[in-house]
DNA sequence: CGTAGCGCCTGCCGGC
DNA sequence: TGCCGGCAGGCGCTAC
């Protein structure tokens, strides 16, 4: 399940492919998405240029030189990668970009969570993107940012660090190995974090999602980066998916719980 | 307004 | 062995 560093990987591994690139046509062979892909990308898209590759959140920007730009979610189990074989189509290979030199940018879905959406001015006032809170990795993520947030929500922490307009690109697996590291119990409230805890917290959400990134990003069970390298940082979860196995902290048992229907392992000695 | 809950979808895993 | 129920999860939407 791609989150933030696997899609900042994405990113990296496709931009340098399709910079300066013209699109020649496009295939839709699943247009059933979280919300359809209109045929009228087959209009629009061809011969335009490819200016930059971009990320806000988790969602992929594919700017083109005349200020439309295609924005890509890839969902729970999307990927993108790069090829130049037209044949070995997969089951749920469900939209090709192809360029010129027969390059070809795919967009695999299994679950099909994800979206591949044409917006023709600014991306960033397209309402999927427009109230996002700031990146996580940006210095306006800081502390105080988050206890000023913070200290009047009832909701518990995790919730809060998971809801893109506090904060975009913390999933469920980077939301428990990020408190775990903090020493906060997810389902403390979260108006009852100090700034400390806040600061603490911050620290550990940048640390690993950098490391992440640096790593290459998680696989877990159905990512592999566009060059069709997989990452391997999910061996080294702290707590995601070790429920009632031993914590590397302390030994204790992990135990787990679940917050707004997503599953939650923590340590009840670590984290308080 | 803030918060809780829903549903999209397929692959995988455990139980019988 | 095969079937089936349950689970996984990002996140916008609806309902309170």
């Amino acid at each position: 399940m791609p989150e933030l560093p696997e899609v900042e990987t994405t990113c990296r591994g496709i931009r340098p492919h399709l910079i300066n690139r013209t699109v020649k046509h496009v295939i839709i062979r699943q247009p059933k998405l979280r919300w359809p892909i209109t045929d009228g990308l087959a209009k629009i898209l061809p011969q335009l240029v490819i200016k930059n590759v971009l990320r806000r959140g988790k969602y992929i920007i594919i700017e083109t030189c005349t200020s439309g730009a295609l924005i890509i979610h890839l969902g729970m189990s999307g990927k993108l990668s790069i090829s130049t074989q037209q044949d070995n189509i997969g089951k749920h290979d469900h939209f090709d970009l192809v360029f010129d030199e027969n390059l070809i940018l795919r967009y695999q879905d299994p679950r099909r969570f994800g979206c591949v959406l044409w917006t023709p001015s600014d991306y960033l006032s397209h309402p999927l993107l427009s109230r996002l809170g700031p990146e996580p990795l940006e210095p306006t993520f800081s502390a105080k940012y988050l206890f000023n947030i913070v200290r009047n929500k009832k909701i518990n922490i995790k919730q809060a660090i998971m809801m893109p307009k506090i904060v975009v690109g913390i999933g469920n697996i980077y939301a428990n190995e990020a408190l775990f590291y903090a020493g906060v119990l997810p389902h403390r409230k979260a108006q009852s974090l100090t700034l400390k805890e806040c600061r603490k917290l911050i620290k550990e959400i940048k640390r690993i999602l950098l490391y992440a990134i640096k790593r290459g990003g998680t696989t877990l069970k159905d990512f592999l980066s566009p060059n069709g390298t997989p990452g391997y940082f999910s061996l080294e979860l702290a707590v995601y998916g070790k429920l009632n196995q031993p914590c590397k902290q302390c030994k204790s048992i992990l135990l787990g719980i679940i917050i707004n229907q997503r599953s939650t392992v923590y340590c009840n000695i670590c984290q308080s």
